[in-house]
DNA sequence: GCCCCACCTGTACTTCGGTACAGTTCCCCT
DNA sequence: AGGGGAACTGTACCGAAGTACAGGTGGGGC
């Protein structure tokens, strides 16, 4: 695994002086060139040129060199590039022109396993405002909590992720008796009759009836 | 950073043999108990017990020792569960069982500033069915239906759509007996327990847990 | 012809969700 | 001091959901 073979994939092919730094090994490829290189690559660092789809480059260049894990350098990061590289299964994504021990440390991380997300995802996720922010416009996706206790939505969050009341009452410390409770006003403030549409109300598939 | 504080946090406050093998300082902690550490720890390591929603626990532990990394263990790892965890901000997730060595990878990883994701999300990842939890690609939103009949596809959108048995059965013209035996047939298929379930996969909320 | 599969139905049962009574403690506000 | 809201618990009941037996039809393939 200490031997990986580093290839960096951009419009130009070119391997820049910090990348060569980071890496002595590394080659470099072009997009629209065909050719394979010589020695499979044991990861992929890919440029992302401005004003291109990331999936669909990322799909020719598993076409053309197979599943490899890819690393994507962006010289304008963004989170929203970030987040549909994430979706086409980059592992990585950082700055083009980061410096040579960060590239080594982000290689680090996605040789054994793990997954790069930058550090504006990072923070956004362990802000732990979380997911909800990213995809989804944040506030009609959260007017349902505003109805509701911060005990009911605890529950009612529970509720959206699937768990049963038993579920529920062994998470929150409580019995189930207190679960229906707050299911049940839950229910009510929100103007529905069952907990599937809880569900898909808190997971903004539907609006709530009242407000 | 060679310094970490490893704090194990489960239903016991035991520290398994494997944890302190890989991280002999490690010390232990309680769900339920408001005690909190002498020094603080650098990285969390919380054992899921089985049927507890992932969200409230986390956020629990949060209030009670700050806004820390942590890495989630699992008796018995499931997808469905690690997408919850990752929601909930988490930054590792793994086998409560995993071996001294691969903890201390993970470790490395999460200290590094990756997120962990383990072995079978990962594949799902690199596959290119990609990160559902975070955006939502279009296509993956699909592939339940193709375990299912036609029939079946119709009543597991009508679920997803919360319509209750008896609507089902009324808006396609057939008995809710009938309307039991697809959403029997659905629940086997996506190996799922209860409607809910399938209107969080139909939804695309959710992954199948089969296929 | 036969088998398999999708589709449909019936009766009976268990489990879960939701509601209706009942009550408690704690804290905040007037 | 009293009122009210939030959180919590108990027992009991009903209906919906889901499962386990039991069948039935019609169409396509070997």
């Amino acid at each position: 695994m200490k031997q990986a073979t580093h290839c960096f994939v951009s419009e130009t092919g070119e391997v820049m002086p910090r990348w060569r730094e980071a890496f002595p090994a590394a080659i470099g490829l072009r997009f629209d060139n065909n050719a394979k290189p010589k020695s499979i690559p044991t990861l992929l660092w890919v440029r992302l040129p401005s004003n291109r789809a990331v999936a669909p480059l990322l799909a020719d260049l598993r076409r053309r060199l197979g599943n490899l894990p890819c690393i994507l350098l962006s010289d304008i990061p963004d989170d929203n590039q970030a987040l549909a590289g994430f979706s086409a299964a980059a592992r990585g994504y950082c700055n083009t022109h980061a410096a040579p021990a960060f590239l080594q440390q982000v290689a680090d991380v996605v040789g054994q396993g793990g997954l790069w997300i930058g550090e504006t995802l990072m923070n956004r996720l362990v802000d732990a405002t979380a997911l909800v922010a990213i995809d989804k416009p944040a506030d009609p996706a959260e007017s349902w909590a505003s109805l509701l206790t911060p005990r009911e939505q605890e529950v009612a969050r529970a509720v959206a992720e699937g768990a049963s009341n038993k579920e529920i009452a062994r998470g929150l410390g409580i019995t189930e008796r207190t679960v229906k409770l707050h299911v049940g006003a839950v229910l009510e403030k929100l103007a529905v009759r069952d907990r599937l549409q809880i569900a898909l109300i808190v997971n903004n598939v539907r609006q709530s009836q009242s407000a």
